[in-house]
DNA sequence: AGGTACAGCCTTGCGGTGTAAGGTTGTCAA
DNA sequence: TTGACAACCTTACACCGCAAGGCTGTACCT
């Protein structure tokens, strides 16, 4: 009698993961933040409520999305030592970040961790317990260190332009509507740095990293 | 033949400050963040639109409140030297921070700076400038400092529970549906310290403050 | 074979959002 | 007196998250 229109329909039926997987590739694509659950449902080829079948609310679509970031974030190994493994795990955590710009400001509305969220914390707690640190030591180092990485990040973020680009080009136009005599310490600074050809501000995390990484070092054995 | 009702209005017209004024007291009562530009308007006895008589969209509203924040934030003195300067403001922009929790996730969207913001960047890199740091070396101690403090702020403000409140109820809580066995040095660590009467997660942040700035202190003169 | 339970999806509708377009009003200078 | 003009309001639109409830194909039981 009828067709058989739901052939497709329950060919490939949603799920958890697929949407996720999309609410991610939306949110990458316009710069703008998190997709609408209209336009997710538009992407998926279903209709808005549907979504609400696999996700209590858009809350929980949110702890989702997060959480899979952090899914892919590299879990520090075991085979180096915990300076060489926390290095990587922190540039993995940064690349993350960044190829997920919506992601960091999420972070701080959510508060019941995901799974692969609460797996990274794992790994990332016993790395520094067996580098040696102590319980309130591994707290302490997790404090500086993820608060580098997140606000080094955040900070990135909200460059006026992309990283690699035209730094000279901005910087120049900053500056030139900027009262040089009012604020003449953050002129010199733009026009000394910014206006370099070779200054890349993405390095800038690497130096920042060592020194937290070599303060660690150092605070350790004192760390009871 | 009209009565007067427009005295009122006309007593006091709305200004920038006052909107400005507003929507922070507004932000900081609320714990959901930026309100609405109808409540707003609201508490300011006045429609929604004429708001956009001061600010050119909303976004515009929102680059003067956190302006307004970094306005609060005590600008560092050339009278001490540039370690307990930067210890004096580092505080002093955590509190503000912490104040009005809807900074933090605000200053990541915006691009162009206000007054006092960039006149709080240029105090700073003087205070910096003057300790002894090159131009080169400046910005990697502010990357470095302004990184760790957003990022540590982000992730107090991230804690599911108020700073100074019960960490042993949530603690007990967290522990109580968390696989141990899936995450045992999550768990050691929440019970380790967590759970311990006198912890206060906001002490960290002198810990890790002090790590830096003692690594600024070496890497000083290194960095040409 | 017939009945029933149910997961998956859709429809409708409500109260909220930012803001474009244009109307109204009080003030003040010419 | 007139006109310009800033401040403010009214109306309207397209969007948002989501509560309530309807429909339909599948699966299992008797």
């Amino acid at each position: 009698m009828t067709t058989e229109p739901t052939e497709t329909t329950r060919r490939n039926p949603l799920s958890r993961e697929k949407v996720l997987q999309a609410a991610v590739a939306l949110a990458d694509e316009s710069g703008t933040g998190v997709p609408s659950m209209r336009t997710l449902a538009k992407r998926l080829g279903v209709e808005a409520m549907s979504l609400y079948h696999h996700f209590r609310n858009k809350s929980a679509l949110l702890d989702g999305m997060v959480d899979s970031v952090f899914a892919e974030v590299e879990l520090p190994s075991n085979d180096a030592d915990w300076q060489t493994a926390m290095r990587r795990r922190s540039a993995s955590m940064r690349d993350a970040l960044t190829r997920h710009p919506w992601a960091i400001t999420l972070m701080d509305s959510r508060t019941s961790p995901g799974r692969a969220t609460l797996r990274h914390h794992n790994a990332v707690i016993g790395c520094l317990r067996s580098g040696g640190f102590s319980v309130a030591g591994t707290a302490h180092a997790l404090s500086v260190l993820d608060g580098y990485i997140y606000g080094f990040t955040l900070q990135q973020l909200s460059l006026p332009f992309e990283p690699p680009a035209d730094l000279e080009g901005v910087g120049g136009a900053i500056l030139e509507n900027l009262p040089r005599d009012e604020f003449p310490h953050l002129a010199e600074m733009i026009a000394d740095l910014a206006l370099q050809p070779g200054y890349a501000y993405t390095e800038e995390f690497d130096v920042g990293l060592d020194l937290v990484l070599d303060g660690l070092e150092r605070e350790r054995d004192r760390w009871t």
